[in-house]
DNA sequence: CAGTTGTATGTCAGAACTGACATAGTATGC
DNA sequence: GCATACTATGTCAGTTCTGACATACAACTG
C-alpha cells in the first residue's frame, strides 16, 4: 500500500492531512501530536511489510492480535503512542529510529 | 535540582540506570523504552525549569493537577509515554525538539 | 517556632487502552 | 463460482491511566 491509499484510509478514520494546519478546527498542538501519531503509524506499517511478516504474524510475535495490528495501520482513536512507541521497539527501531520518524524526516 | 539527584530519585522510584542494559533483568527493548521515558522525564522538568512555573502554575496551564506534575517528573509507574509527549507539545516542544530528547542528544 | 511556599506520596472514581474474539471485506488463484 | 489468505471493523471485559483530593514532607522567612 502506497502513502497515498494510506493518508485516505487515515483521513477516513478522522485525522485531518497534509498541511494540517490548515484546518483550523485542530490546535498547533493538537496538529502536533496528530502528525507523530501519523508518522509513526506509517513508519509502523513500512517496517511489517520490510519484516514481511503478516498481521497475524506480526501479532503473535508482539503478544498482542490482528486486529490491533490493523487498528495500529488505520490510526484508529483507541491506539495510544505508548503501543505504537513499543511496539516498534520490539519489532527492533533503536531510539534514534523513533527520533526521526517523530522529527518528520525519516528515511 | 541537578541530573544527579534527578537520577537518584529515578532510580529509588524502579527505574534502571546509567549503563541500562548491564542491567541484565531488562532486556534491551526494555530498557529502551526505559531510557525514552526517561530522557522525557528530565526534559520536562528542564522545561519547566525554564518557564519559571511551580507544578501548581505548570498542571493549572495544562489541565492537570500539581500531584501529576510531580509524578511525571518523578518517573512514577502510572506516568506513560502519551501523558509525556502530549504535555510537552503543550509546553511549547516542536516535534524535533521531541526527536532530540528521544534520539539521547538533547540539548 | 508558626506560617508560607513548593514538592512528594497515597488513594480513588471515571475514563481510556488493550488483547481477544467474532465477523465482514478484499483480493487472488483454482 | 468457491476456497484461501490477508486485512478491516465492531464489541467487550479486564487492565491501566488520569485528574482530583488529601495529606505529608522540605526549605525558607519572619
Amino acid at each position: 500500500m502506497d502513502e497515498k491509499e494510506q493518508q485516505k484510509r487515515l483521513e477516513k478514520a478522522g485525522w485531518k492531512f497534509g498541511t494540517v494546519a490548515e484546518f483550523l478546527n485542530l490546535t498547533p498542538e493538537e496538529s502536533e501530536i496528530v502528525e507523530i501519531h501519523i508518522a509513526l503509524t506509517i513508519h509502523f506499517e513500512m517496517k511489517r511489510n520490510e519484516m514481511k511478516l503478516t498481521q497475524v504474524d506480526l501479532a503473535e510475535k508482539l503478544g498482542s492480535s490482528q486486529s490491533r495490528i490493523s487498528k495500529i495501520e488505520n490510526g484508529d482513536p483507541t491506539v495510544s503512542l505508548d503501543l505504537l512507541i513499543e511496539n516498534l521497539v520490539r519489532m527492533g527501531a533503536t531510539r534514534k529510529e523513533i527520533a526521526e520518524v517523530i522529527a518528520g524526516d525519516a528515511a
